[in-house]
DNA sequence: CGACTGCTTTACAACGTTGTACCAACGATG
DNA sequence: CATCGTTGGTACAACGTTGTAAAGCAGTCG
């Protein structure tokens, strides 16, 4: 049963030898040029399958001059939205046979600039962005003219292709929502100093109380620095040490929702009886647990399409004037602001 | 502020011509080779920095043989043990100077299948794969000779590196922890027909219950076809409404063991009180459910680490005798098997 | 002073692919 | 019969890089 595989891959050449031809007559069947004679395209066929021919990617990337790579540069695997969207960015870039390369900033504006440096410009046909602390100087770093599209709110304002929700309007419904409720001490977390998203969905939060009547007050206004659970919890824990604690928390992701959550179990106060909680993003952790999180559901598969035709356009036709797509969202109403255990 | 980049990429010899030397001394100082005069070193790394010189990836490896990527081949990013390896990986391999290729098989024989298939040969230095449902016939597909080094336990015996934790003993741990809390019907969630951890992790909790004289029952014995929190919530629903439902339940993966908690809640039944739940994995949603998931804790950080290095060994010496790797892992003691809510 | 040694640099080829230019048949057209 | 366009095929160069071999130039030794 031992099999010696011959050490070496076969080559174009190998099959022009093995089939009697030119390296150029193979090189066209491999490319399904038309005008080869169906004789020599049989032959060329078999030799084909015999060696077990697979092109050179890397040389045929030289050649070109394009690489069949693009990179999704995100800020974090762990952080479940990211997770998913990573996996359907991967399926959406695959129809367009491409490989993904995706790179981790951890947040920081060090490791963003990091990442777009290290990217050779010759790696990658173009990137999929998520920034989160970018601004404008940094995109020098990125190399002249790499097709980029970005993803979710930037604050930086560049001529570039960009996709996402309204966050604006996200924010408002969901505190909307919870105004419905008859809440009135409505807190938020997750406000950031450098986050384009933040801002948006800040701002989206006033505008539903200031609808409503309601004053904006700034102690319950709640930041974070990291959009994880720790940071949900501790968050949570600020607000409800406070003189009059909130009634209902809008937290700026499911993670914090999730910290926020526990963070008041830990203390002896319900949800959503005492504190109704919502979410940002609907990922999966949010349907199941206790109580379920009622939240934000930006529509992600469309998110990740829309993105990788919009990167195949922009490759295609560098030229074109940059274009911004607004996905759709909804709000998914569950057990952290309703009845319900 | 308008500043037309130029169209093309600075090369080895675009640098040359401004530095007045041949390509081959540019690429010398590139690459850090020691006799260069320093006279000559100088005038080359200005014009380096001048032009902005990045070196060409692709061609590099044409010419070298490798291609700085690897691939890292895992079911799917939104199960949170994957995501988590997949970052720490994707760190690791950076130490490396690879690219981490990351490819999703959805957990599908077919799709770990059309994945090594679509991997060229000459795309990636070596993979990091961690199966599912592979088969050993399946590994035709990956081109010969390819370095591999699988993650976790695989019941293919091929001659392969490995890294893993005793998946047995592990178990055999979580289920002992239960009987010492003194449960008596305890369950288990995640047999599968095809997969070698759910084997071993079987095997495992057979071994604690003979150990502690305790019977074997086939029908406190959960099969689950997929690790999603749904898999989990439908396996506890069964079990629930069984003559003697269990008063513990081993999760062969935290995500089953969220949707186990999730279900009995829904039934009204209190965990740990009713029922302990121990899952598998220490993701991080575990330590922040309610209540928090007592859980197997294996290193992933050693892991992916341990993986990286066994892949860089195999890249530089493919001849080498495989190894096994068993990284450590612990028992962590949460809300779900403790006296607090 | 010739030969050897060590440093420094260069020209050239090669990695595997594809675009360009060109050549050779062939049948159809003038 | 000369010409032309179409079809089918090839040789060569080039993408940007690095390994090899070899050459130039010191200085040193016998």
């Amino acid at each position: 049963m031992i099999r010696l595989e011959e050490a070496r891959l076969a080559t174009l050449k190998d099959v022009a030898a093995l089939a009697g031809v030119s390296v150029k007559t193979v090189s066209n069947v491999v490319n399904g040029y038309a005008f080869v004679k169906p004789e020599n395209r049989r032959r060329v066929e078999e030799a084909l399958t015999a060696t077990g021919y697979r092109p050179n990617i890397g040389a045929r990337n030289l050649r070109r001059g394009r690489t069949g790579f693009v990179a999704l540069v995100l800020p974090e695997l762990v952080v479940p939205y990211f997770a998913e969207l990573a996996g359907l960015v991967l399926g959406a870039a695959q129809e367009q046979e491409w490989n993904v390369l995706i790179e981790q900033t951890l947040g920081t504006r060090e490791g963003e600039r990091d990442t777009l440096a290290s990217l050779g410009p010759h790696m990658i046909d173009g990137a999929i962005v998520s920034p989160e602390a970018l601004e404008a100087r940094d995109f020098g770093e990125l190399a002249p003219g790499i097709p980029v599209v970005m993803l979710g709110e930037h604050s930086v304002d560049l001529p570039l292709d960009h996709v996402g929700i309204d966050n604006v309007e996200a924010a408002r419904v969901a505190v909307a929502h919870l105004i419905g409720l008859g809440r009135t001490r409505i807190a938020a977390i997750g406000a950031h100093p450098h986050r384009g998203t933040a801002a948006q969905r800040l701002e989206g939060y006033r505008k539903a109380l200031t609808e409503a009547g309601l004053p904006v007050r700034d102690d319950l206004v709640a930041t974070a620095l990291n959009y994880h659970r720790r940071d949900g919890a501790d968050a949570m824990a600020r607000l409800l040490a406070g003189d009059e604690p909130p009634d209902a928390v809008f937290c700026f992701n499911d993670l914090l929702a999730v910290g926020a959550v526990r963070a008041a179990a830990e203390r002896g106060v319900r949800v959503p009886a005492d504190v109704a909680v919502v979410g940002f993003d609907n990922t999966e952790e949010g349907t199941y647990s206790l109580p379920s999180l009622t939240t934000v559901a930006p529509d992600k598969a469309a998110i990740a399409r829309a993105a990788v035709d919009l990167l195949r356009r922009r490759v295609d036709d560098p030229e074109r004037p940059p274009e911004h797509v607004r996905t759709p969202f909804s709000l998914e109403i569950r057990e952290s602001t309703r009845g319900g255990a």
